[in-house]
DNA sequence: ATTTATTTTGCATACGCTTGCATTAAAGCA
DNA sequence: TGCTTTAATGCAAGCGTATGCAAAATAAAT
């Protein structure tokens, strides 16, 4: 026992009449040991409560056991739940998650970085789409695995998991058209990002199968209030479009918020589709029409990647897209009679 | 450079002509170092991009910067928007957050404990209403600073900030009363977390002062359906509420939403209160009348707390109560007149 | 029973840093 | 200038663990 009160493998090792490295074995999996001094052991530690120190431990393997999550702005709902996933799935296989908040003032993404290097994470996952290409890119550079989540970043060499944006933009356009819409706008994702490009690449791309084309496209910069000035732009216009497709949820509330504020009714004078379906998009105040993001699955994917990448440091990057179903709900006119007509 | 990559401070002394331990008092504020000793040291330090490991530094220390943040469900828009305040706060101060995300189940209760331990966290925060008596116990029982945030336990000997939610909760009964409402129904936050208990006490010293009582009192949950199934049957009884106060906006959102499935108008038929003022309450969706939590005086409150406490281990535990104001939106009747009298 | 192959185990070192102690350099003072 | 006080520095010993290596113990094989 140490001045601190903590109790160390020498103590462990002095109640079971070993070696502090017999003890340290025990607590390495794969290490050889005999079953008669790993029991020994294993009863000391728990009489005495030994925990392996992970700190010490990291000092040596290089190994913390630590993922660095990076995330921005929480008040989209998406990313909260997608934090609670993740965490739970990292904690499940032994996993600590050191957060990091992006600012995004350039001070302070320099400290984010050096300090993601200093505290020797395993690896990384960016959970923001508003991360600069630098950080990941420097993060990469020192040989950190990275994964970035909901982001791509085309030919860049680094791993990420997405939703099948540019599909799930086609679906939207598709079920649209379906639905008789003639004027279709979108207030699209912030389109220096790759999640708000492939949306919108997507939806003009299902347009021209019907031979339409977008009405309008204002980038909307994934914000509430950029949206919902886009929104009463759009139909304060001569001619507003009778169906509105929003680069996220989080956007569309605040479109849908706008259109009511000035007594619009959806889905009557125009319909809403979001992206994402988080959990809020359910609730009844805005019975949102959305692209499901599957959250499991892209957490499941993302840990998978990461770890594997975690495993074997030169393995190749993965761009996984991962299907994404329409979720139809009240906020737009359904096509008549072939409701899950699949799209 | 070792092995792994990593410049040590080894590496720095050689380049500057000093000793090893020179270059860690560099580091090393209050230390005793010659300014000239110190400008060459931190020259060779940034052309190598030295930074001191930090997981090392802890080892001696005992002390890693990082805090514990424990938080269990992140789809109330409360948690995750204090999770970027705090983490922001601490992030400034030089300390990184070792994020834990609090299951129900036991056995992950005690792992989560012992990882708490293990990673020698320099203090915790609890922000969750749910997190177990037992971990908070546990965890100061083992010395390390800790502060629950939106949460009291009453004689425990544990520093807590929460805002004054019984006070809260009598503006709320003095507001919905100065409206001419007679019947003031409650669905409470969970009962078995004094921030669900102070708000209903709060409520009903409101009403004795001006001698009503509440027409009933159930309790949510602090969960969306426990909630809305209680609205339901609230206004289902032959002589339904004409106002409910409800424990936290994210229970309040519930009740909206089914009373809206109930074809009841808020607030012509029912006002409704809630608490929280989450960014969510003032989105046109629902406009919701609410106690606003102040959540950068708690944030800073917290930090404060537990900063003195790890400066000073055994400073007395600290109950901060932050007083909250009443935000009049549109969910709720307002007393004709005098509308900002100051509940 | 002896030799050989295979496990187990302890020893000692290293991980990168802080810090008490002794030493040296600088500064203060007469 | 010589002597004392103070500041600056290097040395070395850890912090708690993992791990290569050699020695010891055990199992297998003859």
């Amino acid at each position: 026992m140490n001045a601190n009160g903590r109790i160390t493998a020498h103590d462990v090792a002095k109640l079971a009449g070993v070696s502090q490295s017999a003890v340290s074995r025990v607590f390495t999996p794969g290490a050889s040991v005999a079953p008669a001094t790993a029991a020994k052991v294993k009863v000391a530690a728990k009489t005495l409560g030994y925990r392996p120190n992970p700190l010490a431990r990291a000092m040596i393997t290089g190994n913390s056991r630590i993922i660095g999550l990076v995330v921005a702005y929480l008040e989209n709902q998406f990313y909260p739940v997608a934090i609670e996933k993740l965490s739970h799935a990292l904690q499940a296989k032994g996993y600590h998650v050191l957060l990091f908040m992006a600012s995004n003032s350039d001070g302070e993404m320099e400290r984010l970085t050096e300090d993601l290097l200093a505290y020797q994470v395993d690896g990384i996952i960016t959970a923001s789409v508003a991360i600069s290409n630098d950080v990941t890119r420097r993060c990469s550079d020192a040989g950190i695995p990275l994964v970035m989540f909901n982001r791509g970043q085309p030919e860049s060499g680094i791993s990420s998991i997405t939703s099948a944006n540019a599909l799930g933009g086609r679906k939207v356009a598709r079920f649209l058209v379906a639905g008789g819409h003639q004027r279709i706008a979108h207030i699209s994702g912030w389109q220096g990002a790759s999640t708000g490009r492939d949306r919108a690449r997507g939806l003009v791309e299902g347009l021209a199968e019907a031979g339409q084309e977008p009405q309008a496209i204002i980038d909307g910069m994934f914000n509430r209030d950029t949206a919902a000035a886009a929104a009463r732009q759009l139909m304060d216009a001569p001619n507003p479009p009778d169906a509105i497709f929003v680069g996220n949820d989080h956007m569309a509330f605040a479109v849908m918020d706008a259109l009511r504020g000035m007594d619009l009714r959806v889905p009557f004078d125009v319909s809403v589709v979001g992206y994402d379906d988080v959990p809020m998009a359910a609730w009844g105040a805005y019975d949102l029409t959305t692209v499901r993001q599957p959250l499991l699955r892209m957490v499941d994917a993302t840990l998978d990647t990461l770890l594997a990448q975690i495993d074997d440091r030169d393995r190749a990057a993965q761009n996984l897209e991962i299907d994404a179903p329409l979720i139809l709900r009240g906020s737009a006119r359904r096509p008549e009679g072939d409701d899950d007509a699949g799209f």
